[in-house]
DNA sequence: CATGTTTAATAGAACGATCTAGTAATACAA
DNA sequence: TTGTATTACTAGATCGTTCTATTAAACATG
């Protein structure tokens, strides 16, 4: 009679028992732990490999309750700018020997439930959110009492949360000074979902800097749109029907400057000479395009390895932890905003660094 | 004498207790099964917020050995391509109620058996890898044989695995033919690792075009380097300096066109007119950049979708289900190529179906 | 009324690791 | 010889869940 196999997983007994000690010695080998010795040591690796152990970090949670795991959920990979921000953190909680879970939402905030709901299922000792559109604020907030959480990029109303974030009012501010240097006046702010802080700021930065100019803002100027290639398309579309055409335009990001510089494209409308544009964030197509585009850099491994460090911190010494971070957001001038001079040289300069070789 | 509460975490029996009822049965009314009464269930559900449940998921699957975790291994998040492929696979996973966590290797093979291995440990029923350069086959193939494995984009020598990829050969091909019918002669092969299969496909293409028109094979003018932007100015920069100078490249794919074309930029030559340039795999901002990208158009979305269907099967099916998937590859005639004619009407049709919205 | 059948509910073993508290054996000192 | 450390090793409890087997009651059925 042929028995059937269960094929039952290889666990720390059968090595025990393979290698003719007990399920302690076993253990203590598995974590590097003295107290066993070296011909023991010896016969319990040469039997893990033999039987293809693998190692079940779920049992051992179990006992000791302390996983390295920590979550991180994206809102959008497919924009250069969160690949790079993703791509900093994950270096970063690396470096600091935890081992980092990644997720994308693609803006859903059921999602986000879902996924922040299942990374605290499978122990993760933290989270770190680049938080989807329309966001709950006191979801978050109420999780966050008792859980160590780190907004990154974007930050949530009303709530007392962690958060690695950039200068969004100095950069949008300084974009439109520029823009205003260039001697336009009728300037534009496309794209961008108004309910979001980070709009917000970077509205309050265009807002002023015409002010102070003496320019009075006109919400007709403010288009609302998805952060993304296809909303700056729209946004740009609705600028360019308006009574009178705007001479430049502040973009709410790369990714909404790009689609509106494709909008202008099907308009037969040349950036940089028809109207200028600049973008916000500095992902590293932003120098490729044509024109090249002016924008606001903003370092996203940076911000993401800081974002991860304010993560680290809330778990080691918990909530009297919460601290905030803010990256530096500086000017780069290309050609889509219509300085055609400095072109060349700035375009040069930024490039190079972009991407650091193997 | 004030008790300090050792911070346990709260447990189905701390819910039992509270709702008054036996272990077993919260256990059901968290699967949602049937066998609890409709007051008993109330209760459950009551306790459950009043404490803030955590499911341990890791404690279920020890006892029920069986998870839906499923692992993403990328190996560059940064390019776009596989950005897209990431979240196509993950798309796809997640209609199936799987829960695919995501990792990046930034290429580092040493990263990479740390993340195939963690995901085991944390009890993934499966792995979609797209491998990092210089992969061991062995190892992979080895893991294969009792584990539902599927390679994606990335084939690896000498190994049967399953895979999803996309037409490399065909692809390349058509590329190099249309660089031959615009009149070039003298074609250079950019970029890319020697030593992958993806290469050697795309190469074969190439070589195949040649000498269907009877063009000699060049050695000389192929040239290897990183798959990344910096590797394509690397390259372009080497392919300069030959003695003459190539009339059009095929690059390995768009990252490296793209920092081709910064190349050509540094060297006062315009892509198109100068050089011609073709790309592979045609992500979103190939038909942004100046000029527009011609390139091999590959549906990362799809093939990441395909991954995960390829998955699916082995996890069902078992190691009898071991199939492959090959996407089509299709030249997308724009700017970089010198066929200017064409450009404004092909931009324009390729442009809007890129992004869905919301 | 005896006899099934369904439903609600539970106790106790199991999953695969770790931890505690211990035993046995050796080495070293006095 | 005895006492004391040190080292190698282990049995059994434990973590939070699910599963199996069982009981008890409620409800039909002939």
């Amino acid at each position: 009679m042929l028995q059937v196999k269960e094929k039952r997983n290889v666990t720390i007994v059968d090595i025990a028992e393979a290698a003719g000690v007990s399920r302690a010695a076993v253990s203590l080998v598995l974590r590097g732990k003295t107290g066993v010795g070296a011909s023991a040591r010896a016969r319990v690796q040469q039997a893990m490999r033999d039987l293809g152990y693998v190692y079940n970090r779920g049992a051992a949670n179990l006992r000791q309750s302390r996983s390295s795991v920590v979550g991180m959920i994206i809102n959008d990979l497919t924009n250069p700018f969160f690949a790079e921000l993703a791509v900093g953190i994950d270096r970063a909680l690396q470096i600091s020997n935890y081992m980092p879970f990644m997720a994308n939402t693609a803006e859903s905030v059921v999602r986000q439930v879902e996924l922040i709901r299942s990374m605290r299922e499978h122990g993760a000792v933290g989270l770190i959110v680049s938080p989807a559109l329309d966001t709950d604020p006191d979801e978050l907030a109420e999780l966050a009492q008792d859980f160590p959480l780190v907004l990154a990029v974007r930050r949530i109303a009303g709530s007392r949360l962690a958060s690695a974030v950039s200068q969004n009012r100095e950069g949008a501010q300084a974009a439109t000074r520029h823009l205003l240097g260039l001697g336009n006046r009728k300037i534009a702010f496309l794209g961008g979902r108004s309910a979001t802080i980070i709009r917000a700021e970077r509205l309050a930065g265009y807002r002023a800097a015409l002010e102070a100019q003496g320019i009075a803002f006109d919400p007709a100027l403010v288009i609302e749109s998805m952060p993304t290639r296809l909303g700056g398309i729209d946004a740009m579309n609705a600028a360019l029907s308006l009574p009178t055409r705007p001479d430049a335009a502040l973009c709410f990001n790369d990714v909404v400057a790009m689609g509106a510089m494709i909008a202008l494209n099907h308009h037969g409308l040349v950036p940089g000479r028809d109207i200028g544009i600049v973008g916000f964030d500095d992902i590293a197509e932003a120098a490729l395009v044509s024109p090249p585009l002016t924008t606001i850099a903003v370092n996203a491994e940076v911000l993401g390895e800081n974002a991860a460090r304010l993560l680290l911190n809330q778990i080691r010494n918990g909530a009297s932890a919460i601290e905030n971070y803010v990256g530096d957001a500086r000017l780069v001038v290309r050609g889509s905003c219509g300085a055609q001079g400095q072109t060349a040289s700035i375009q040069t300069a930024c490039l190079m660094p972009i991407q650091k070789g193997p």
